[in-house]
DNA sequence: AGTTTATTTGCATGTATATGCAAATATGAT
DNA sequence: ATCATATTTGCATATACATGCAAATAAACT
């Protein structure tokens, strides 16, 4: 059923977009890895202060990479009175690297 | 067991080393990630001109693209006569990708 | 040796990104 | 209203990165 000459690009198509290179270059800098390293070995939600202790990094410079976690779907957040609440989905992040996995063996397993 | 007071940096350390930030500066770009893909929808290894055809970029740039993923040991490349065949290394990035998804968990699971 | 084909590398350029500091915003407390 | 705390944003700067073109290297063929 895969093998069709009517689909010879919809593998490669289809992985390409389940490789999504907006998540990896969310994750591609050392100091947002500690970011979501440190929020996975939390169980609560952190502050940004206190993000900000596990990275030699200056706070303002945490709240970015914050945001850009955030925009890539990989933390979450709320406001808390004058904090701002962050944490790590999991579940959703660890599911979208084996969907990324399986993407990629199925479509050899599919290759012509 | 994992819940001590004696290391307490000990899961998001590990976890940091297993979410490899260069491995996600290797598939940050979507001309990489086309490349991947290509070659993950191919049984055999592809010559640099024939990657070069799937995305819209100087074969120079390619070759360039090319070199960043086998650092990364995303690809292997052997070089054949003039021709410099490329491949993807389809299990082994699949199992370090699972193997992130399994340290996230696993990691959050050992959470204080 | 010279020619053709395949890939890599040097160079210049434009764009993106990370960073720190200071200023601005947001909320809570006095 | 004023002040203190927490976070975000503007600005300047330094660095990294992607890109195309042309030149250089590598290998096969005549």
């Amino acid at each position: 059923m895969s093998k069709t000459a009517f689909l010879p690009d919809c593998c490669d198509a289809a992985l390409a977009e389940t490789l999504r290179a907006d998540l990896f270059k969310a994750l591609c800098d050392p100091v947002r890895i500690s970011i979501v390293a440190t929020l996975a070995a939390r169980k609560h939600a952190a502050t940004v202060s206190e993000i900000a202790e596990c990275c030699g990094v200056d706070f303002s410079g945490v709240s970015r990479h914050l945001k850009i976690l955030k925009d890539a779907n990989v933390l979450t957040a709320t406001r808390e009175g004058r904090k701002v609440l962050y944490w790590l989905d999991t579940d959703m992040l660890a599911m979208t690297l084996r969907a990324m996995a399986d993407a990629l063996q199925l479509c050899r397993a599919d290759a012509a």
